[in-house]
DNA sequence: TGATAACGGACTAAAATGGTCCTATATGAA
DNA sequence: TTCATATAGGACCATTTTAGTCCGTTATCA
């Protein structure tokens, strides 16, 4: 469905708030979960996450947390879904050795590709520092691409009530 | 991972065969199996989608088959992967009746939603016919939309050999 | 009437995802 | 030193999604 995971969402949630709290500003995960709406060991999942991609800075040890590594306007939504779901592929193929069996009738990888690098470009354009600004014009339950469909954010941690 | 699914990668391959037999020309499932290298249920269950989708036309009994419903330069990947994979969402919210409960703390959604809005233009802008000339330029093993990783298409069935 | 082919759906196995939990390590304060 | 708090890095399982196959039915042509 071309859709990204929860995680990633989530991830995006926390980052949010996290540019929302200041730069030096320290956030523990239990805070960030509490002013989130996520579950904790979610949130935890995902600050890993973040942390080991380096979008997040982390001080380990009581009154330790999580802090921003760069300026808003310096994490692209690309950066955010490389963190969370690894690398944007579009269409799986072969490993490292061989090239795939259908080589000879593929004569599609070329154009997957160019749909690749637009889907890529979007995305980089993306900032976290834009992702800040609710766009009210939007309805946001449609997150959806197409005209048919729903979509939205739908939490079934209990510590999201 | 934001990938597209294997049988829309598939479904590709068969309407890039299709689209290169000639409009009218009727290519059975059988035959397009030979001719894509797939196994012939894959095949089978992706031109049932592409059919009901109204991509292709069928002609059911002997000597019956498929054809494209319109010329390639008609078809855009974006319907392409409506058809195969449903419709494009970025994220996964709520059902019809409620908001989702982080509505409060969701300042996200409608970023995505521009996300989503640069990757539907960018399918849009891919026609069927721009799938069809193999772009040499390209290794073809690399589909892949950041710095790592690799991609290609694997297949496993037995009559691709 | 029989062969061929699409149609619609069911079904199973494998993989990805979502979410939780556990143990180890690091830090600050009593 | 010891305790409380936090992150680190996994393991773990339930659920969902995907891939792939197969079945019975319907339609068309020879």
């Amino acid at each position: 469905m071309l859709r990204i995971s929860k995680l990633t969402d989530y991830g995006t949630l926390v980052l949010v708030h996290l540019a929302g709290s200041g730069q030096g500003e320290l956030c523990s995960a239990p805070e960030l979960a509490a002013g989130t709406g996520l579950a904790l060991p979610t949130v935890q999942k995902v600050l890993k996450a973040l942390a080991r991609a380096e979008l997040v800075i982390s001080t380990r040890g009581a009154e330790g947390g999580y802090r921003l590594a760069r300026d808003p306007d310096d994490i692209s939504a690309a950066e955010i879904l490389d963190a969370l779901e690894g690398p944007v592929a579009i269409t799986e193929c072969s490993h490292d050795d061989s090239h795939c069996e259908l080589e000879s009738n593929c004569q599609v990888g070329g154009a997957w590709q160019r749909i690749s690098r637009a889907i890529r470009a979007a995305m980089t354009d993306i900032r976290l520092s834009d992702l800040r600004n609710p766009p009210a014009e939007f309805p946001l339950r449609y997150t959806i691409l197409s005209e048919s469909g729903h979509a939205g954010r739908a939490a079934k941690q209990d510590t999201a009530g």
